[in-house]
DNA sequence: ATGGCCATGTAAGGCGTTACATGATTGG
DNA sequence: CCAATCATGTAACGCCTTACATGGCCAT
């Protein structure tokens, strides 16, 4: 039940309609907890049901159907706890670690050459991933000053951490998926076509 | 779709029933996907179904409502055209940063002093499985030289790269949140209780 | 007025999680 | 015989994903 105590956080840094919510997500919190618009909508109604939000009364002339929340004291509360709560880390899911472990039964020699250029994909996606991270701490955190900036710039380094993690396993990868192609090429002056 | 070919490359390594299977992820093929066997037989039944495995005649006296099953070519297929697919990699989901994140927000002096028990706790997950990975590591790969192992290697050491970075990370988060106490017990001092 | 966008929402399906159910085998 | 364990399976629920639906607003 994490997506509820996102929501809370971002409401309680500014109260905001769905879509907005959907918006900020994209470059914050999302970064380690994404969300479609779907999801937020849904997760709003039920924590306005629950009591830990309210709609805010409209102070604009209410045009279109847009819908501001805020958290509510007993939202604060529960995000609180949450916050201290005892949770194991979810596991593990990563399917193209999962591939190349597949390619150690099946080989690389068929569909091989694209498993090549998926790695290079993901490496291309990563490295945009840590530029991003990057030119976000520079700018937003470049001298660090109070707790909330502190716990906020930590955030960012784990995912910087784990953008760089990724990029450096990837080279690894890739040179591995060349060294195999090296002995395919002889094992093919050999005789396996 | 992953489970499937993370359970067809199992079987192709090893024909085995349901609860083998289940056991065998839960030690390597697993660190990556993990899977409870109510997941697993759900998935035997459909590959079954779609002609991509079949269950092997009972060699031993059919004790027990044990069923083997193999890999048929289709399903060997199969695996090598997801090999070479091309897949996004899965949104990150981390409870924990998001956590930390929540905690810039409300501040770490309601439930912070569980949380930092909880950045302890789950240090102690992580060197643990690091440790796992590197045991293995050392047993089954001091030595590489085919294709095969370089892979599977390769695998792992996608484990260890993640499990020393989230080790690093929590120390970083750890050193942080002391830091952050050390600020309170100032406030602290100048009013705030 | 119409096409495009903003904003909210409904619906269906898949996967993962948890709890429970069933039968066979084995050990005391 | 009974309990524990092995092995397979059913059921229910929740979250996430994707596609689609609705209605207001705005510019041409």
């Amino acid at each position: 039940m994490s997506l509820p105590h996102a929501i809370l956080t971002a409401l309680l840094e500014k109260p905001s309609s769905g879509l907005e919510l959907t918006r900020r997500f994209d470059k914050s919190i999302g970064f380690f907890w994404p969300a479609t618009h779907q999801q937020i909508y849904r997760e709003l109604g039920r924590l306005e049901e629950a009591g830990l939000i309210r709609e805010l009364p409209q102070q604009q002339p209410a045009r279109g159907g847009r819908k501001e929340y805020e958290v509510l004291p007993e939202g604060r509360d529960a995000l609180v706890a949450w916050v201290g709560e005892s949770q194991d880390p979810r596991p593990v899911r990563d399917a193209l670690v999962l591939r190349l472990r597949a390619a150690a039964v099946v080989g690389t020699a068929g569909a091989g050459s694209g498993l090549g250029d998926e790695l290079l994909r993901h490496r291309e996606l990563h490295r945009r991933q840590l530029a991003e991270y990057r030119e976000i701490a520079q700018r937003d955190f470049a001298s660090v000053a109070d707790e909330r900036a502190r716990l906020q710039h930590l955030v960012l380094q784990a995912g910087i951490g784990l953008e760089t993690f990724w990029l450096d396993w990837l080279d690894q990868a890739l040179a591995q998926l060349a060294e195999g192609d090296l002995d395919e090429e002889l094992d093919g002056d050999l005789g396996e076509t």
